[in-house]
DNA sequence: CTAATGTTCTATCACTCTATAGAATTTCAC
DNA sequence: GTGAAATTCTATAGAGTGATAGAACATTAG
């Protein structure tokens, strides 16, 4: 499956098969006697990148940890599948939308359905009380997502980033931002 | 600059000079009459996306305002950079490392000056004491500029979103997180 | 060894691509 | 109107594209 890096340096439309195949260290033709199409082969790429963290949300958003500790788990399991999983992901997020229509629309649900436990975790939060009612759930988990994805980026582009560090700072910027506490401030 | 509607659309490879011909009503050998070359168009387009949101930076970076108010400016003014020129951002955003060397460095540094900017405003904060003295400034403008990114990735494809109410949630966000306040808090 | 299966190769088709050249047309100052 | 400049056209060169077909080679089971 190394399509994916062709993908994720040249794009999918500036890959060419015979880029790919070299990569393999095959022929051009030999291609496809793995894929139907580079569409084929670009929709197994995008779903290897997002399977992975998106099966851990899964798990993290069922287990029994109070909302801190999702919060970190989801952060930490967004960022290290960067680290692991860095073309494909790349290729997921800037390549997706040359899918065909149905493969699309089947990674959509999967993001979306990712999004919506992101929300079911804050919703957690709010009722546990750790976090202020006023928080627009929607809002913080595309914030969640939005932050990951682009710290992802960084870290594809420098894999000297300490993945362990970002996750912390995310974490503690999305809980406490970043002011200071004033002595005036509301408590509940 | 009509061109930058469908390089936002296909990418930069997915757009034939026939696509961008067409849409701007023209036969395709008479886009040579404005474009030395493909790139050529690719780049002035990407220039075009960032060049308002990176002068209006100057401008905040060098104002007096207190920090909280850069900051909102800062965010205000990039999210609305994106409802004001959409489709040239996404391409900045998506396109521009297919860019000839040249012309990519050149956006490069447009892009590092505007970080290092918001990075001097974070030092700001820290400095006139509104945020903690803990604040990694490098990364807390990543996390700006990230966020405002993933938002106005969401403002292009959704028209209806309401930017004034994003800026806020992000400001709000980025000065006091998600959590609620505890008494126990440590105060200066 | 034989036969079957799996894998890669070469060669090619039918298109599409960017860019150029030079003719045709439009616009505009005088 | 006349001539010059600006703009758009058609036609084409030359290279590259994804996909297919069928031959060639490799691997494995019996």
């Amino acid at each position: 499956m190394s399509a994916a890096a062709v993908f994720a340096e040249k794009g999918f439309h500036g890959s060419s098969t015979r880029d790919i195949a070299e990569r393999l260290g095959i022929k051009q033709g030999s291609l496809y006697y793995y894929f139907k199409s580079k569409e084929e082969a670009l929709g197994e790429v995008c779903l290897f990148g997002i399977e992975e963290y998106v099966h851990r949300m899964q798990d993290i958003a069922a287990s029994d940890q109070p909302f801190e500790a999702k919060l970190m788990a989801t952060v930490a399991s967004h960022l290290s599948s960067y680290r692991e999983r860095n073309e494909a992901l790349k290729v997921y997020n800037d390549e997706r939308l040359y899918l065909p229509e149905e493969r699309r629309t089947r990674l959509k649900q999967l993001g979306s359905q990712y999004r919506r436990q992101l929300e079911g975790i804050f919703e957690q939060g709010k009722e546990s009380g750790v976090l202020r009612p006023s928080v627009d759930c929607h809002f913080a988990a595309q914030a969640v997502i939005g932050l990951c994805n682009a710290w992802g980026d960084i870290i594809v582009r420098d894999p000297d980033t300490n993945v362990f560090d970002i996750t912390q700072k995310c974490v503690d910027l999305l809980l406490n931002g970043f002011a200071e506490r004033r002595k005036t401030t509301r408590t509940q």
